[in-house]
Formats: structure tokens, C-alpha cells, sequence
DNA sequence: TGGAACCTATCAGGAAAACAGATAGATGAA
DNA sequence: TTCATCTATCTGTTTTCCTGATAGGTTCCA
């Protein structure tokens, strides 16, 4: 079997004669002829109906043209594939994301990927605990979305993105819930125990947003977000996820408002979030496209 | 590019060495060099870092390399195709099956003729309306199942399945829905509107199971139960499609039973499913698979 | 450090294939 | 019937593919 007799079967029933196929083929009719023949020959199967003037598939040609044009067009697929990839465009491409939150607005986005890039692999990462400046410098990622750092690397390239704005989250067992009306004040909030996200390293970062004495360190957003259902704690979550957490349990948690903003850390303000790649790594046509995509973003 | 390109890159990715792969495919340490690189020429790609002792893939061969696996499986699927259908093997084979009722035991049966021949086209077809001989004599399917007719055609070889009750019946909107406790008489039934299934033809097997004076004639059971459920009349309907239906919705459904046999259609006791398949055609291997399965079906 | 054992690339020559061109027979329309 | 068009098959040529040999690189070990 081969691939130039599956390519000329396609060919044959498209042109509905072997003349017709050879001349399309730029090749002599004896070519397209003995093609068909032997692959006939190494199925074991007559694939065409020779009785009348023109060539008719037969019942068993049918299915195994299907077939061919499958490996045809995967064969295609496989050139092209490779064309791309001698022009220089990505194979793989990673996005490391520093929240899962980010995923509702980005995922339309990287739906849109998907279609300008369809061979290429993506590679989405949510690396909760790990410095993303470790994962772009190791090459591990090849672009980043973080919220602003407090001490910003200087061999990170750093486009900003959107502020995210932060809700205050109860349980409505908790003792805060009774304040849902009035507001409560930074000194009360300082009374209770505040859920924070903890990453790996013990830097200046971890205490980002540290307003309560009594502290537990969790592992992402979500985690926060599950014990804060539980009554365990107050926590600032992202808009984004507050809302969809809202929407989704609307009895079992509420949104308290500050009456004053005494003490309050400043990184707990509108924090921007940005985009990251490694400064002086040449990207290929892949992140090229999906940086713009995200800066352009309305 | 050539199949025998990509065959002997799964090979060298699959033994770890150009030589190695010769070996395994019997060929000449040169021919596999040779392949690889024309392979790679062809495609505009550099798929092996030779730089050390055994070829290493690089990262756009690893993806050319799951193409080709994928390429390789197809087409020696189609060489293991092809090779069934020159055994005689079917391409295709279809079942008529009188009404979708029977579907919730012959599903199971169906998925494992999948798994048996897994490239063969199963048509199912439901033709509600049409003579099922007339489908098997024109070629149009293989096997039927069917009810036991009241004039058995001579051409068609049948084989008993199981015997399906009928049910009767009614909304509980219905008038007759009072006499759920105590049972109707055939007397009664016969003063309500019966809803039936009709056949295109308009032989003798249209006024089966017909007891009232006022009918309505519907496409297909499914038909039926939908105007039942609206109070639109009763109606004799099989014991497996009366279950799901009771089961789904439990309080719009009532099941009535007969106080009496007076005038009682003789075909709404339990008819015989049956098998069919036109007498003299010589049946293919998947056909005779279906046909025993169906038969030795516990 | 140098040799053994393994690997790969490349070359020339021969086997196998695929090809073009010509010819004969078949089909369908005028 | 004639004619245009199709397919199968044959012959010789071109192209491709393979083998075997050779040269050079890598790894390991004495």
C-alpha cells in the first residue's frame, strides 16, 4: 500500500475516470491504471466496477475510500503542520496563569487560539505555589498572567492587563455576616480570623493583603474561598470569583463593605493584573498572535 | 513524504537507533539513515538531534512523531479492513427493526457486535410505515425484527425472539382513569377513543389490536404514548416501552387492567418478536454473528 | 590517552519500482 | 456503423530504493 494509490483512488472517483485522473495528475493514464490496479491488488479487494465505460466504485471501494481520504487529509494535515513549524511557529506553548479566577474571561480568548493555531499544543498551567518568574526564566512557561508584583523583576517584560478589584467574603454563619448592612470597620475585621493565599516562597509577597493578626496561609483561591463557606474566616477574594461564587451559593455567603480604610493595605486597592514574558526570548508567530490578542482585548 | 518514512520514524523512536530500527525491519543501517533524512527534507524539519551517540527526538519530532503513529494506525486499520472485506466480510449491514421500543434491550447486543466488527456501518432503521419484507426482499436490509405477522409471508425465514405483552394504557385526565382500581371491561374501552398504530399499507394488518369503534391512526408507538400522556384516548402499548414510560413520569400515566376477554383481539396477547432474513441470501460473517447473538440471547 | 564498540552519514552500484508511450480491446453516442 | 473516449497491457526508460562499504563521531573502559 501507498500513499501516492490512496491519493490517486481520491482523484479518480473525484474526476470519475482514470484519463481524467492521470490528467489532473499530469501523468500518463498507464500510471493511474496500474496505481489502482495494485492497490487493489494489496487489499485484496476490486475497488472499482469496470463493466461500463466509466469506472464505478464498488460497495467495499466506498468504505475504503473514507478511509483513504481520512489518511489523506491527515497526511496533509502532517505537511502542513511541518511547513508551519520549519517557518518557525511554536510546537508547544505554555501559558502559566496565576489564578484560576482569570479562567472565565480567558478561556473566549484562547478559544479563539485554538482555531488560528490548531496543530499547536497548549500548555495551561496554574502554578498556585510557584514563583512565575522561576517557571518564564527556566522556560518552563513562555507567557505569564500575574498580578502586579510588589518588588517587579527587571528581566520580566510586564504589559498590564485589567485591575482586578477585591470583595470582602463572609460565610453568612459567620459573626461579621451581622454587619452586611452597616459596613464593618478595618478594626473589626483585624478581630477575626483572615484566610489568605500563601505561595512558596517567604518573601516580601506572602504577606501581600495581610490586614488580621490571625492569619491561615491556603493554597489558592479556591481553597479560600471553600473555607470561607465553612465559617472558618473572612478573606478578600477576586471580583470575578466572588461572583461566580455568589451566584452560585447565594444564601450561603455574603459581600461586607469597609466603612473606613484605616490601616488598610494598599495592595488590597484596585491590583492590576499584567502579562509576563522573559525579556530578550524571541517568541514565535504562536505567542506573538496571543500577546496581541490579549493586550487588544476590549 | 512517504508511509514507509513515517513507519520507520515510529521504528527509531520506538528501538532508541537508526541502527537498531534497521535491524528490526531488516533493512540496511543506510536505508533508515537515508529514509529519516529524506523524511526530513521533505517535511523542512529537523526531527533528530544526532549531535550525540543515539538520535534524540527534538521537540517539533515529537509532534511530527504522534502524527505519523496516528497515520501508521489508519492505515493499518485499512490494510486489517480490507483484508475482512476480501474474507467476505460485510461493509455494511443493516437492521430493520419494526418499532424503537425494542431498542433498550438490543442496544446492549448492538455494542457488542461493535465491538466484534468494529469498522462495519450498522444502519438501524425504524421504517414505522413500511413493509419490512419488502425492505429485506429488495436488498434494503439484512435482518429485520418484527411481530409475528397474521400472514406469514413464504420467502422470509423467521425465527421466534420473545413474546411482548401490551399494556394498556390511559392518562389520569382520562374518563377511564376511575377504573384504575377496579379494571375496565372490553365494553367500556370500546365506548373511548382507541389510539393505533398504523402501517402504510392498507392490508389486514392495519386493524390489529383494534377494539373501539372510534380510532386515530398514528405514526409509530412513540406517537401513540405522546397522545395518551394528553388524554387524547387509551391505547395497547409494549410492556418494555409502557414501563419507561410509567417509570419517567409516574403521575401522568395510569395502567389499567381488563376485567373480561369479551371480543378480545386475539393479537393483543403476547405476540411473538421475531427474527428476519430473506430466505436464499447468503449471509456475510457479521450478519451471522447478529442472527446467533440475537438467537442465543439469554 | 588510546582503543573497542557502538553509532551515523555518505558514496557507488545494482535491484525494484514507477513512469511514459504505444497498442489493442471495450463502451457509448451519433 | 463510425467515432470519440475509455481501460488494460506491453516495452523500454527513468527514477527510486536498497545494499554494502567506508569514513567519521560518541561513549566507555583499560
Amino acid at each position: 500500500m501507498n500513499l501516492q494509490q490512496l491519493q490517486t483512488l481520491a482523484v479518480v472517483v473525484e474526476t470519475g475516470s482514470f484519463s481524467a485522473a492521470a490528467r489532473r495528475l499530469q501523468k500518463a493514464q498507464s500510471a493511474v491504471s496500474s496505481a489502482i490496479a495494485e492497490l487493489e491488488i494489496d487489499l485484496g479487494i476490486q475497488l472499482f466496477d469496470r463493466s461500463k465505460r466509466y469506472p464505478q466504485l464498488t460497495a467495499a471501494g466506498e468504505r475504503v475510500l473514507q478511509q483513504a481520504l481520512i489518511i489523506n487529509a491527515q497526511c496533509q494535515a502532517l505537511s502542513e503542520f511541518a511547513a508551519g513549524l520549519s517557518d518557525g511557529e511554536e510546537s508547544t506553548l505554555t501559558l502559566a496563569v496565576d489564578d484560576e479566577g482569570q479562567l472565565p474571561w480567558l478561556a473566549p480568548i484562547l478559544a479563539e487560539f485554538a482555531l488560528a493555531f490548531p496543530r499547536l499544543e497548549l500548555r495551561l498551567l496554574f502554578p498556585l505555589l510557584e514563583d512565575l518568574t522561576l517557571l518564564l526564566r527556566q522556560g518552563e512557561a513562555d507567557l505569564a498572567i500575574s498580578y502586579q508584583p510588589l518588588s517587579p523583576p527587571t528581566d520580566i517584560e510586564r504589559w498590564p492587563l485589567q485591575a482586578i478589584n477585591f470583595v470582602l467574603l463572609v460565610a453568612v454563619t459567620h459573626p461579621l455576616a451581622a454587619f452586611v448592612e452597616d459596613g464593618v470597620t478595618t478594626n473589626q475585621l483585624q478581630q477575626h480570623r483572615q484566610l489568605l493565599v500563601t505561595d512558596r516562597l517567604q518573601g516580601v509577597e506572602k504577606q501581600r493583603g495581610r490586614l488580621a493578626a490571625d492569619v491561615w496561609w491556603l493554597e489558592g483561591d479556591m481553597a479560600v474561598l471553600a473555607l470561607v463557606k465553612q465559617g472558618l474566616g473572612w478573606a478578600w477574594l477576586p471580583e470575578p470569583l466572588a461572583q461566580t461564587a455568589l451566584a452560585e451559593q447565594p444564601k450561603a455567603l455574603l459581600p461586607l463593605h469597609l466603612k473606613d480604610t484605616a490601616g488598610l493595605p494598599s495592595s488590597i486597592l484596585p491590583v492590576q493584573l499584567e502579562l509576563w514574558r522573559q525579556r530578550g526570548k524571541t517568541p514565535g508567530p504562536a505567542a506573538r498572535w496571543l500577546l496581541q490578542r490579549l493586550l487588544n482585548r476590549v
